[in-house]
DNA sequence: AGCACA
């Protein structure tokens, strides 16, 4: 309660906190009405476009004190309050507090809900949707459904200023015409906020995507549009998913080795067993992780693509129905990294957990605000995408060398160390070296060779450079 | 130009 009451000229209104605006201008937006309130004291509600005409508004300050001032300083200036040139009267309100009467639509948040109007289901791709939004900020997730209001996204943005700024842009707007389909007349945005803080994708799939989390599988055909059948998680044709991974080796111009696969699959988790076989006149290699996702996620993201640069050895991979491999632990055609014989484990270096995974969870502090679509060029070690193919993998998978933190690399070095038979010299012959271009920034698997010394032997403790 | 609505 203030003593202040001076009472207002002509009228003897009671004062509030709560100001009554009139005559503002056509859709006068909140942020007029703040910039017109501001100088004198901290505004903590407004509602606009009150009234008939939608020419009125509320302010709400958060002392009355402030209120006053305002009230009073108009009344004695010679200026009258200004919105656009527009002059607008001010009066206390006869309410002490704005309710809130915002749906919840209009509570901002991180997340977005995005109605696409006028497009059936299929006509806007979630990279579409994701390029769009990927303008004002990094999209973390989206999950896109139909309802009865039509097809719907949403879209989880960092936080809510964000997700804001995309909402003011794009609330009415259409997507851009060259992103749709011909047949797609009109295609307009209907954007309010989501009541979600933290969207839960279960997989990525044509439907849905979680830019932050590598560790699901990426659909590459989902990316491609609908040019192929669609296997999402949810209606899946597909082979059932297995640990193990069938790769078929295609232009097979030069050794395939365990080692080279193993520092392949490596990226994507712990690669427990490998074996290398020939088939039909070509070669094949089975490759177990210990889970299916992993097994999903090397399989999503190495499809399609070259170990070496220049379409050599190109990676088919499909899932085996086996699910525990039988191979001899140590052969130029197999290896199992399980296997824990004491001679070798004491040469591991001490403390060396089992299974660490440090680096399998970068999508934390390291996920990059702006994932620029180059990105992917640096984050996978395989060769270049097909020609006119978008790179397909989430940007955020960053995938890490395995530099001594993958446990798998340890029985390689343990067996070196110990004596035992070349194998990497045997798979990697001296002189096959037909990518040796020292100086060419590639980003690729080097060359069979070029991580082995002249001798055979792997440097100790430093495996393959193959980019990164 | 004179008081909203969940």
């Amino acid at each position: 309660m203030s003593t202040s009451s001076q009472p207002q000229f002509r009228y003897t209104q009671t004062p509030s906190k709560v100001l009554h605006l009139r005559n503002l201008p056509w859709e006068c937006a909140e942020e007029e009405l703040v910039e017109l309130c501001k100088p004198f004291g901290k505004i903590v509600n407004t509602k606009c476009n009150v009234g008939a005409n939608r020419n009125q508004a509320f302010v709400e300050f958060a002392d009355l004190n402030q209120a006053i001032s305002m009230v009073s300083y108009y009344a004695s200036s010679s200026e009258p309050a200004q919105v656009r040139g527009k002059t607008v009267y001010i009066q206390y309100s006869n309410r002490h507090e704005i309710v809130n009467n915002k749906s919840p639509g209009d509570t901002p948040g991180n997340v977005l809900l995005v109605t696409i109007e006028g497009v059936e289901a299929n006509d806007v791709t979630i990279e579409t949707i994701h390029l769009v939004f990927s303008a004002f900020g990094f999209v973390h997730k989206i999950a896109t459904f139909e309802k009865a209001a039509g097809f719907q996204a949403l879209i989880q943005f960092t936080d809510a200023e964000t997700a804001s700024s995309a909402r003011n842009a794009l609330d009415g707007r259409s997507i851009p015409r060259y992103l749709l389909p011909d047949h797609v007349t009109s295609c307009h945005l209907r954007i309010s906020y989501s009541a979600h803080t933290d969207l839960n994708i279960k997989f990525q799939s044509h439907r849905s995507r979680d830019y932050t989390n590598p560790y699901l599988p990426v659909n590459p055909t989902a990316m491609e549009g609908l040019m192929q059948p669609v296997v999402g998680p949810d209606g899946k044709k597909q082979e059932p998913q297995s640990n193990v991974l069938l790769a078929s080796i295609e232009n097979m111009q030069y050794a395939v080795t365990v080692d080279v696969l193993h520092t392949v699959f490596s990226a994507f988790g712990t690669v427990q067993k490998i074996a290398i076989f020939e088939k039909n006149g070509g070669t094949q290699a089975l490759i177990q992780y210990p889970d299916v996702t992993t097994a999903a996620v090397a399989k999503e993201a190495l499809e399609g693509h070259c170990i070496y640069d220049g379409g050599y050895c190109k990676l088919h991979l499909s899932y085996s129905r086996h699910t525990d491999l039988n191979v001899k632990a140590y052969s130029d055609k197999s290896r199992d990294y399980t296997i824990s014989d004491p001679s070798l484990l004491a040469t591991q270096v001490p403390g060396m957990p089992a299974a660490p995974s440090v680096w399998q969870n970068p999508q934390g502090a390291g996920a990059p605000l702006y994932p620029a679509t180059d990105y992917a060029a640096s984050a996978a070690l395989q060769a270049q995408p097909p020609a006119g193919q978008v790179p397909a993998w989430d940007p955020n998978l960053q995938v890490r060398p395995p530099y001594g933190s993958v446990p798998g690399s340890v029985p390689s070095q343990s067996y070196q160390a110990s004596s035992v038979p070349t194998y990497v010299n045997a798979a990697t012959p001296a002189g096959s070296s037909p990518l040796s271009q020292p100086g060419v920034s590639t980003m690729r698997m080097p060359h069979p060779g070029a991580s082995v010394r002249p001798g055979g032997a792997p440097v100790p403790g430093q495996p393959p450079y193959y980019g990164q």
